[in-house]
DNA sequence: GTTAGCTTGTGAATCAATTCACAAGCCCAA
DNA sequence: TTGGGCTTGTGAATTGATTCACAAGCTAAC
């Protein structure tokens, strides 16, 4: 199978989202223009990122949405669940951990580890935040899918390492720092102070440019 | 000025981060081979992004690590204090308000808005929830710089649209839908769920790929 | 001052992603 | 059963981003 490049998966998950809504709403079929519109690109697009994996639509016709949202969400694998550690329980861990949404679409979080001893022990929805010292032995243990590392800076190399000696092979970063890991470790970075400099730049640039 | 590529401003993001770092170390220059193995990409790349923007290095030196966070700050525009509105004070919302790594990087939250009569007027760190009614009086008159997004899908659009018409021109949507607004209001996105579908793809392809 | 050893800055070349454009196929109406 | 109107699927063309490769320039050592 040719790669497949991260931009396509991205626009994956943004046409399953719509199309998840237009089952609900009971649309039959939709069109790759439809598809375009909502997901802000355009139809030629739509086609060929979907062409990667087969042919779903009908000439003439569109796609059948309830076939092409199943076709979906087996190509991005959640059809199943998915286990997910959240590694430090800060604001933005903590927040993660009892936000309902990642629940909703196949994302189980089985535990929530920090290193302050203050919080070790704490309890939110039910789950209590475990010692980091633990890790090693838990993810032998419940073998975990996916760690989402939102431990300061400094210390996100280390866990990756660690999770990554574990057994994990996949990891949602929130630290802005490039981790340097073995190659089948899939590593995705989130990173708000960055996005929010590239507003900034935009904002700058607008204002030097004249808005052109 | 020859438009830059988003890709090229995130890495200026990641440059700017390590600099700082060493300048705290008190490094004085630096290779752009160093920065690329700091930043995950390749000394070819780190010149031809800084290349944009003029000629920072010393042929057989390096670049000098002052001077160059200091330009790449005025680059991103980051010498100035932003500042940002919150709207939708849920699970995110609170995290992100209450999150000290913004201010810390000039990014500055002046108001946190909800339609939740229960949440509107509740107080976090001194900042009051407001309701989301008042926000086109309220942005006329504080004059914000970016509005984050931290409301149900379904609202989303509208509140963008609100937000846009009220002056506003940049925007930090972590709701899960493509926002249409006016080519003038930059928007950024960031979609957790769909970070781990990215995860959960590349973990269902090395699995049926055997690892290749 | 001359040379050896680095490292930048940048056109040219390559590689990747997006868009174009159209034949092929499907549905519906008559 | 045929024709008109749509829409897909996909090679080809284009546009964009990354990598190559090397001349130019700096430092330090002798």
């Amino acid at each position: 199978m040719k790669r497949i490049a991260d931009s396509t998966v991205r626009r994956l998950s943004i046409y399953l989202r719509f199309l998840e809504d237009s089952v609900l709403q009971g649309i039959r079929t939709i069109s790759s223009e439809e598809l375009a519109r909502r997901g802000g690109t355009t139809s030629a697009q739509v086609r060929k990122d979907l062409s990667f994996f087969g042919s779903f639509g009908k000439r003439g016709l569109g796609y059948p949405v309830p076939e092409l949202t199943t076709a979906l969400r087996d190509i991005l694998g959640i059809g199943r669940e998915w286990r997910i550690i959240i590694i430090g329980a800060g604001k933005i861990g903590t927040a993660l951990a009892q936000y309902g949404g990642f629940r909703q679409r196949g994302f189980l979080v089985v535990a929530v580890y920090d290193s302050d001893p203050q919080k070790i022990g704490s309890r939110w929805d039910g789950l209590e935040v475990r010692d980091v010292v633990d890790i090693d032995h838990d993810i032998a243990a419940d073998r975990p899918d996916i760690a989402v590392l939102t431990v300061p800076s400094e210390e996100a190399q280390a866990i990756g390492e660690r999770v990554a000696a574990a057994g994990l092979r996949a990891i949602l970063n929130f630290a802005p720092v490039q981790l340097h890991l073995s190659p089948d470790v899939t590593v995705r970075n989130v990173n708000m102070a960055m996005e929010l400099e590239g507003l900034s730049f935009a904002l700058t640039n607008r204002e030097k440019n004249g808005n052109d």
